[in-house]
RNA sequence: GCGCCCGUAGCUCAACCGGAUAGAGCAACGGCCUUCUAAGCCGUAGGUUACAGGUUCGAUUCCUGUCGGGUGCGCCA
């Protein structure tokens, strides 16, 4: 149980005992330090339910309050709050707890089987920036929720199929022919994906070719079908060569493509047939969709079905839905896409329900998120108004990174320097992002986020290496020895520490990274400023021992929590 | 036209089912390195939370309207 959960037990035990059971303990961590550590605001509600005074009111809740051993002070503040300080032995004995704990004391009660879709490139492109957002935020999800204990599948959605491929390898087999290296190439998809869309807006016998191998590739022609599968080895290798430099976990076992779900296109629109969902318009066979409305305020048309018989991405996204339930069994299916997609998901998750594709049970969530800007306010492009490639952003991030760190450290030797670097400057680039509400569109800025000052991933490493610091000039301690809580910074810290729990449970209930990241900060200050009051090498005995202790707890929290983030830490900076 | 999101300090961002004096960082100014890494710590200054109403003990948060911005809405994904 977490702290919080604890402290609103015992409030809402209280509540009921003087006669308000239903009343909400409205427990949340104090605003202000002075009103101590947890404050329950229901009192005010509850006495207003109760016509009675809420001073009076909140007398009687704290006289039925049992924090027995758990609080050292409860008081009285304002018009009817409860403030709560935390009793430092029983905060010390809470953070050894954890601290011993394999998950930290994050550890779920209830296990789901967690599908989340995200990063999906499109496989004819060149991965840029607009894939990092789905990319490290599917990524931080994927790792609190396993760390807590959930089972989690990912799924890399990624576009693999469409018209464009009959282009690229109607493409490809040319190249091949005027006898030029592929390989080279596609060495520069981008570039080659550019040079293919040339050909075929010039070349009208090209764009037929192009539009026989979609035909081709679609009726499974053995030798075309070759070729697109080429290409996409190809692509996937330069995913692959961006996920591990962004240190994302993402697999080919976790490719589950367009491409998949070909031969269950046809069933989906038999089933919604059959369920008497789709009617024939215009050609196209189409859900109606009562729940929204199109511009003449009648029901909305959600095709599934071209009137040319192909298929689109409403239709994958419909039999994606029901492999993730029928197939994966999964209990919550998250979907790591731009916030643009809203109404697209919205109408997806109707009609699988409507057409029995999940059970009722199954959560569907649309973990959306805003545009990432340039400093002029619109979507991040180059100087030039081209696409940023990720590879290119990561490689610039490690080089400012770079220079910085050999500014600061002009002693270390180079390769140490590019190692730090490349730590620091990969993992201010996710944090800048990370740390940031995900649904908002936000601005990204070289220079705040390089600056390695302030509320950026830096910042927290730094803490981390300060505590490697002592470590390494500590000699043999024990990392587990009696925390021993006597100053103000060690009780703040403390108290941080053994939140926690409680806000992985958030992270994972709102999927929002930024919660950690805010948390991974107060606790980075907290540190700091336990550092500077609080010596830990030159105290002694029982003293030392609990600070070294203090210290381990830290170290190991910071670490998993930037681990969660995908974010690396360093033994020194 | 309708839907969704947003408008908070000069800049970038927070604010946990409505809670106390709206918090951080950057930038500015002032302190702190014979003491565990100064990528740090402490302090000062900076706000009519776009605007106008409403709901209530209490509103950045909920409701209505206005202005401003973004985005989406039938055969791309």
């Amino acid at each position: 149980m977490t702290l919080h959960e604890l402290i609103s037990t015992r409030v809402a035990a209280a509540l009921a005992a003087v006669g308000v059971p239903d009343a909400p303990a409205a427990v949340a961590p104090a605003s202000r330090p002075e009103f101590g550590d947890y404050q329950a605001n229901g009192v005010m509600g509850a006495a207003k339910k109760l016509k009675q005074n809420p001073r009076e009111l909140a007398g009687k809740v704290i006289d039925a309050l049992d924090l027995a051993g758990i609080a050292s002070k409860i008081e009285i503040a304002g018009p009817g709050f409860i403030n709560i300080t935390l009793d430092d032995g029983f905060l010390a004995a809470q953070v050894a707890r954890q601290h011993g704990d394999v998950r930290l004391g994050a550890g779920t009660d209830v296990m789901q089987k967690v599908v989340i879709d995200y990063s999906s490139p499109n496989l004819a492109k060149e991965m840029h920036v607009g894939h990092l957002r789905s990319t490290i935020i599917g990524d931080a999800l994927a790792r609190v929720l396993r760390f807590m204990g959930h089972e989690v599948i990912a799924q890399n959605h990624v576009g693999d199929w469409g018209t464009q491929f009959g282009m690229l390898t109607a493409y490809l087999v040319e190249r091949e022919e005027d006898g030029s290296d592929d390989m080279l190439a596609l060495d520069d998809l981008e570039g080659f994906y550019r040079a293919a869309k040339l050909r075929f807006d010039e070349d009208e016998a090209f764009a037929t070719r192009a539009r026989d191998y979609v035909v081709k590739l679609q009726s499974g022609d053995v030798r075309v079908r070759a070729l697109w599968e080429r290409f996409l080895d190809i692509s996937l290798t330069h995913c692959e060569a961006v996920y591990a430099r962004l240190g994302v976990q993402l697999t080919r076992d976790d490719v589950m493509g367009e491409s998949a779900y070909n031969d269950d296109l046809a069933p989906v629109v038999a089933d919604l047939k059959a369920k008497g969902l789709v009617t024939e318009s215009e050609g196209a066979q189409v859900v109606f969709l009562d729940e929204f409305k199109n511009k003449d305020g009648e029901p909305q048309a959600y095709i599934v079905q071209k009137q040319d018989g192909g298929f689109l991405y409403s239709t994958s996204d419909l039999a994606a839905a029901r492999y993730r339930a029928d197939k994966l069994k999964a209990d919550r299916a998250l979907y790591v896409v731009d916030a643009r997609q809203g109404l697209h998901f919205q109408q997806v998750f109707t009609v699988a329900r409507k057409a029995g594709f999940v059970p009722a049970d199954m959560q569907l969530e649309h973990v959306a998120f805003g545009t990432m800007m340039g400093e002029d306010g619109k979507p991040f492009k180059t100087r030039s108004g081209g696409v940023v490639k990720l590879a290119e952003l990561l490689a610039e991030a490690e080089q400012r990174a770079f220079d910085l760190v050999s500014s600061k450290n002009p002693d270390l030797d180079e390769a140490t320097r590019r190692q730090i670097a490349r730590v620091v400057g990969i993992g201010a680039v996710k944090y800048a992002d990370l740390s940031k509400h995900r649904t908002s569109d936000y601005v990204f800025d070289w220079n705040t986020m390089l600056s390695f000052e302030g509320n950026t991933a830096p910042y927290l490493q730094y803490a981390y290496t300060r505590i490697a610091s002592i470590f390494r000039q500590a000699g043999e301690f024990d990392a587990h020895a009696a925390i021993r809580i006597t100053e103000p910074a060690e009780h703040q810290l403390a108290l941080q520490l053994a939140q926690f729990p409680e806000l992985l449970q958030q992270v994972a209930a709102d999927t929002c990274p930024h919660f950690l990241c805010a948390y991974l900060y107060q606790l980075a200050t907290k540190f700091s400023r336990f550092y500077e009051a609080c010596p830990v090498l030159k105290s002694e005995g029982d003293v030392r021992a609990s600070r070294l202790a203090l210290c381990a707890a830290t170290a190991k929290t910071l670490s998993t929590g930037l681990g969660l983030l995908g974010i690396e830490v360093l033994e020194a900076m």
